[in-house]
DNA sequence: ATTGCTTCCTGAGCGC
DNA sequence: TGCGCTCAGGAAGCAA
């Protein structure tokens, strides 16, 4: 669900309310939420000392030299609570810090987990992603060789996390309708020019999701329990009509949704 | 190595 | 009202 600029919009939040809050406890409401969980007699999680997003993922760094590797895949939400009583509706754990505030991970789905790493460990969840698009090293050169003996669609390709890390089904749909790429047109088959269209595009969308605090289709929510605002700004995913005044088409790739316009998006091109 | 299918789980929305 | 079906923003694990 959240892709990279909810998951950042999560982290921006999380910095303002969380960094520096001394962790007193931490409980798992649903068993399996939280991996390497070692509740010692007296288990010291220090205070947060560093928040920051890697692809999908939250990194929630402490004093006491802990990594808190977070993904919220499709329904994770996590939620600044002021008023520690209350409980959310789908709590699956949650963190209590010294001024009596939480930290809620509330998960509908239960797919989102927790992982709780020594700073020394391997992380080898995260050694795997490939660049991070909105980084300088992202260019249309790094896709390019990315993209050589790939006959796999190129909605498939952006999906894959280990080539670029951060975008997920919405985003992938709304690139490839500004960059006017068909999402079947196979991977090694696409010119320079429109590997360099994927580019900028996905820098521009990913930026302007980010300005609105992420998009709000059904369950995200940031730190507030507030939704994003880019679900205004959408132009393919989950639309009838295209801009242009033809219908949207929606296909299944790789198991879910693709929308996108055969008009605006010709595979021969 | 690459690709695609299945699975994890809950809830919303739809047609009957 | 209620049942059963399909769908949902992710990705690991497996088989071909």
């Amino acid at each position: 669900m959240p892709e990279l600029p909810e998951v950042q919009t999560v982290v921006n939040g999380l910095n303002e309310k969380v960094l520096g809050k001394n962790i007193i406890s931490i409980f798992e409401d649903r068993k399996g939420t939280i991996q390497n969980f070692v509740q010692e007699p007296i288990c010291e999680f220090g205070s947060i000392s560093k928040i920051s997003r890697r692809g999908k993922f939250i990194i929630m760094e402490t004093s006491k030299d802990l990594k808190f590797v977070i993904h919220l895949r499709m329904t994770g939400k996590l939620i600044f609570e002021k008023y520690p009583e209350r409980k959310s509706t789908h709590e699956r754990a949650n963190f209590i810090f010294e001024d009596k505030t939480k930290l809620i991970f509330d998960d509908t789905r239960t797919f989102g987990k927790i992982q709780i790493y020594q700073k020394k460990d391997k992380i080898e969840s995260l050694e795997k992603l490939g660049l991070e698009p909105l980084s300088d090293n992202f260019t249309s050169e790094y896709l390019k060789l990315k993209f050589e003996n790939r006959q796999a669609p190129i909605k498939n390709l952006l999906l894959n996390q280990s080539i670029i890390a951060g975008l997920g089904n919405i985003y992938v749909c709304e690139i490839l309708f500004r960059a006017k790429i068909s999402p079947q047109k196979q991977g090694n088959k696409l010119s320079f020019k429109k590997i360099d269209m994927i580019v900028i595009k996905t820098k521009e969308v990913l930026t302007e999701a980010i300005k609105y605090n992420g998009t709000s289709i059904s369950d995200y929510r940031n730190v507030d329990n507030k939704s994003g605002e880019f679900q205004k700004f959408l132009k393919v995913y989950g639309k009838k009509t295209c801009e242009c005044g033809s219908d949207i088409c929606k296909i299944k790739q790789a198991g879910r949704s693709t929308y996108f316009c055969e008009k605006c998006q010709k595979i021969g091109e």
